[in-house]
DNA sequence: TTGAAAGCGATACCAC
DNA sequence: GTGGTATCGCTTTCAA
């Protein structure tokens, strides 16, 4: 193993000052530098991280903590994911993947052994029980959610109650007045799953605002799932023009279930889709989408870690405004049939 | 923050008598181990991972390159670095993320600076510009997926060869004589990627073997092209009866073209799917498929590197044997209308 | 602008 | 069965 005393020697410098071209810390006068760069790309030395860790009290690891079930928007997390890494090694950072069932001990010990620096925190719930641990610890966190109490720690999210008014806004402009909603599955809302709830919250209070009737219907991933789920729906309120669809997994089979029933769209009923920007071609008719910018709150995430990092303390939370893009699976309702 | 001396102190024994209580790599008597692990428990001790490398060159870290592109097949990544997760956490080992676009130096880094203690990479391709560089590393390397010279490296995978012939003869021993193939984007055969080339090897062999006439039909994910590709494969030859998608992305799609085409799945023509189980039902047809186990390669590529760290040197090729599971896409083609 | 040396918190060898 | 301590490779303070 190449040690930083091999590079010193190599330069005829001391230790010390290998330690100081690394990290800028002082001046280094022209020469010198050049000669322990030298050393450095010849010998092919790269710092030992633990030892550095030990040193300094930095591991430049910063652990993120990922739901993996299979059930969840798949893409979406994967998008966040790479979205993470990437940020992360722009600050030189490196990424340790936890999974969210490891549960909040495993946030303890990540902490406490400084495996990692800082911890960024996916699939936030309403009230959740990792919170009061994640406080306790001495590390800076971000929340990619909003909890309904964040005890001071920082959030970053998709304003999903933003998300939920704006898709009935949408509809409700083109003159829609019956809508529903297809959320994620019911799981997640049981979880209390942060935005979920507040996307739901949204898409009721603005229905509520402009008077228009909607009603939400659950649904899981399956097939079978979504055509109940769109036999429910129809039964309930045969009279339903507009579909707001959060349910990544679910929307092709939705699809075409409405294609199966002689529904065209956005002819007889129009859907908003809220998912990444790129499935929105996925399908035979352009979806009209809120996006979930995943890439951006996975950059930003990094962004306000860092900040953290560097010693910015005051907690801050950071909600994305939602996009809507229309596309051809919008338009207004067909005129009422005259009675 | 709390060290081994202050659980040493606390329990009134010499730091290294803890040390040998947490690695259990000498005998203690009952009474200190009782006494050390009460003062562990209440100081919350945890030993820092930064000191513990530096002293035992071991990190408990195990690095995981990853393709984090949105284009592939995301749940299959997903499910594969959620097992190998898993997996490590079993053997007491956190997991690194690496992206593949970092690179080979990139490798060179995490190795080299003693981030990890061994290296999982996936999307390995036929002729991977990364195996020189993991070749010449001093650590342990498990590649999922076969490069064409593993030089020495272990590697794990489904035997995605076998799956390819099993596909065809699947078809084959219900009668079908014209199938075809739709495979994964074209991005993914150009790069030379190892389980796209295999399976498409395995199934032209079958084919040619069993005398069936078969075509390769090339496709992207989104719905455009999947319904571009129906079109040419079924002007290329009107007489297919059996198709083979290897691309879970462009899935449904093709099944929609197909219902659109009026053609029936299985009566007009049999579907056989390489995908995930899990994505099996997510269809109005119950999809026979070759299953690509994620789970279990993933849990079987960090054994695989556990045992290289536990000093087991001689590299190894684990190749899963394919399972089909019929389902209700295939059956034996209509017969030929009487000319 | 540079060097010397004291830690950082474990592990594991050498004693007893 | 237990204790003392050199050691791992780096950072950073103190001195020059």
């Amino acid at each position: 193993m190449v040690t930083i005393n091999d590079v010193a020697d190599a330069a005829g410098v001391a230790p010390s000052t290998v330690s100081y071209v690394l990290s800028g810390k002082r001046s280094i006068s022209p020469r010198t530098r050049r000669v322990v760069e030298t050393a450095i790309r010849k010998l092919g030395y790269h710092p030992h991280a633990g030892a550095r860790a030990l040193a300094s009290n930095r591991t430049n690891v910063l652990a993120l903590v990922v739901p993996l079930r299979a059930d969840l928007n798949v893409s979406v997390v994967m998008e966040f994911v790479a979205s993470a890494a990437t940020a992360a090694r722009e600050h030189d950072q490196d990424l340790l993947l936890v999974t969210k069932n490891e549960g909040p001990a495993a946030l303890q010990r990540i902490a406490s052994s400084a495996i990692a620096d800082a911890l960024m925190v996916m699939d936030v719930e309403v009230s959740d029980s990792r919170l009061p641990v994640l406080v306790a610890l001495d590390r800076p966190t971000v929340l990619i959610g909003v909890p309904d109490y964040p005890a001071g720690l920082s959030c970053v999210d998709l304003d999903f109650t933003a998300a939920g008014a704006a898709c009935v806004a949408h509809l409700g402009d083109l003159g829609h007045r019956r809508v529903a909603l297809i959320g994620p599955t019911p799981a997640v809302y049981q979880r209390g799953t942060s935005y979920a709830t507040r996307f739901l919250h949204g898409f009721a209070e603005e229905a509520k605002r402009r008077e228009i009737h909607a009603i939400t219907q659950e649904c899981t991933g399956s097939y079978e799932a979504s055509h109940t789920a769109l036999d429910a729906l129809f039964t309930r309120d045969p009279g339903i023009t507009g579909l707001i669809v959060h349910n990544e997994a679910a929307l092709p089979a939705l699809l075409s279930g409405l294609r199966q029933r002689n529904l065209r769209v956005p002819e007889d009923i129009s859907v908003v889709a809220v998912c990444p920007d790129s499935m929105a071609g996925q399908h035979a008719t352009g979806l009209t989408t809120v996006a979930i910018p995943a890439e951006e709150i996975g950059a930003q995430a990094v962004e306000m870690t860092m900040r953290h990092l560097g010693g910015h303390t005051t907690p801050e939370i950071r909600l994305l405004s939602p996009r809507l893009t229309t596309r051809d699976s919008t338009a207004p309702p067909r005129p009422e049939p005259v009675s």
